[in-house]
DNA sequence: CTGTTAGCGCCTTCAC
DNA sequence: GTGAAGGCGCTAACAG
């Protein structure tokens, strides 16, 4: 493989003189270009980025951890993590952290391979997140909260989300509504959960740890809480699905056992995934921001790797969507 | 940021002696390795990856290319990328191809920023990925086929689906069929269409150009596409989509004009998306076996990482998996 | 405008 | 077992 040095011995100039003209800086006659270009050209030159990234330590580019590169992602939200990262002349690489703090995400997290990083990746530590972050590698979480200045967590107001869904099946006349839950430890969970408890506790409906079913935000998960509502017997009126996985899991169940929704059972999903609209009935459900989500993450990184200081949390508002998924009255 | 030279001072060791207790290597005395350890940890020493990465002029990770991050992905070829990437202890990241050769991916391609590469992405030249191609540096392109030895195809029997499809749709009576293409310059899309002349071909049917319509991939496409054949009036009996998002975004045409599916015309995708399944009525389509795409193309990169000899051209069959779509017979 | 040179942080012979 | 020293390939002063 060739390096700069071959390129510069072969257009009779020095290294230096070579990278510049490889570089396009300004330093050069044009005549030296041409002939380093060319020299460039037929040796098939291609520069080692890595060299340079040590040289310059600096990357350029910027990480999105996700848990698993395969999953079911809010494209929305990439899409917007992409956008400013592009626009700012930064790449973007995505990686997997299958494997957890051994994983190849926290090995990009860990040895400065990037400049920054956004994670939104439940299997990555906290621990690991804190003993990363500096104040020239700033982190924005999405799924957690983390005590420390540089990492920024940039959430969507679950709380307020699973107040309106709940609300919305109160509105609805429903006075029984379970709640069937993602993981216990996730922060998404336990915002929405909150939502919907403060929502009964506004109707003062009392709640009912019965009505309560751990969930995994799977829709297998959802379709195992559903058909251990249904083995209860007594069914609720209504049902919020702490995500729209576990609602579709949820619908299957129903289908199965002859449970017509919403006409004998109203459900709420909770992200509005593509899916959502698909389903039958179209899922009524909470809408998150994503790519504000996204967007506004990235900018926050640059923000910070500017050396201007930024706030600690933001919050997003959600959207209620209305479908068909909660009987009508 | 702390180096390994602090970490070598603090232990009062040499920067070799650091080198060797920090990566285990059996060389030193268990009393050293305790030393540096414990400085490395007062320290908060992380490895400089890039720098390790350069002295070992490898990298240990491969790149897989996609055209869009946030684009409909196979999370199934994913997975089998992911999981024969980590089973081999290797790393893997994603990078996206938006920008065609001047994105991030082209530049994670030709500067040595990882040990091989995966494409699946069009807006790629394909002389970027001949540039990058090299003895050591082996990529397994999904989409096109490429004349260089040192990059390998692996692609899905297309021509056979095609062929399948359309034989299916003769099989219970259909005449006229008509075709909606991907765009025209996709190496699936051409074979896709040769297998569907091929059917008809086999079947005695002319083919007819005017049943040919020029798509391109996108739901929004097929709308179109859908769209314009039912101006046509004389609609065919049955219609071929080139891929499954086409094929919804026809199904959405239809409804809004009250033409029923498949009372009234029968229709198939290609793919077999996980939407497929969902959609009303559900698809019937051919599908591609992404996850044997996927794990095969990274064990094919590891077999020339290792010097040995591979094929050029891997073809994997597609399975026809029939929903209800298509008339009954 | 061009060349010389000193590292970026790490790994790895090679002596001791 | 440990230390000194030489790069990996590139960039960016600094001289000329």
């Amino acid at each position: 493989m060739a390096t700069i040095k071959d390129v510069a011995k072969r257009a009779g100039v020095a290294v230096s003189t070579a990278s510049y003209a490889l570089n396009g800086i300004n330093k050069v006659s044009q005549a030296t270009v041409d002939k380093v270009l060319k020299a460039a050209q037929e040796l098939n030159y291609q520069k080692n980025g890595i060299a340079s990234d040590l040289k310059r330590t600096k990357t350029n580019t910027i990480a999105l951890i996700l848990s698993d590169l395969s999953g079911p992602y809010f494209s929305e939200l990439i899409k917007g993590v992409q956008d400013v990262t592009t626009s700012n002349g930064y790449d973007l690489i995505a990686c997997s952290s299958v494997g957890g703090d051994k994983s190849t995400a926290t090995k990009f997290l860990r040895e400065k391979r990037v400049d920054g990083a956004i994670v939104l990746a439940t299997n990555i530590s906290t621990e690991a997140i804190k003993a990363s972050a500096r104040e020239d590698f700033p982190i924005v979480v999405l799924d957690r909260e983390v005590a420390n200045p540089h990492v920024i967590h940039v959430e969507v107001d679950n709380q307020q989300g699973g107040y309106d869904a709940t609300k919305h099946l109160l509105y609805k006349g429903h006075r029984s509504i379970a709640y069937v839950s993602g993981p216990l430890d996730s922060h998404d969970n336990k915002e929405r959960f909150k939502g919907y408890k403060a929502a009964l506790a506004a109707s003062e409906i009392p709640y009912h740890s019965r009505w309560t079913i751990n969930g995994d935000f799977t829709r297998e998960g959802g379709y195992r809480a559903t058909r251990t509502l249904i083995a209860q017997q007594n069914l609720p009126e209504a049902i919020f699905y702490a995500n729209d996985e576990m609602a579709i899991g949820g619908l299957q169940a129903f289908s199965e056992k002859g449970i017509r929704v919403p006409e004998d059972i109203s459900i709420i999903g909770f992200d509005d995934i593509q899916l959502a609209a698909y389903v039958h009935p179209p899922l009524t459900t909470v809408r998150q921001p994503k790519y504000e989500a996204g967007s506004l993450s990235v900018h926050l990184i640059f923000q910070m790797l500017a050396g201007e200081s930024v706030d600690q949390t933001y919050k997003l508002a959600t959207e209620f969507v209305e479908r068909d998924s909660v009987k009508k009255r």
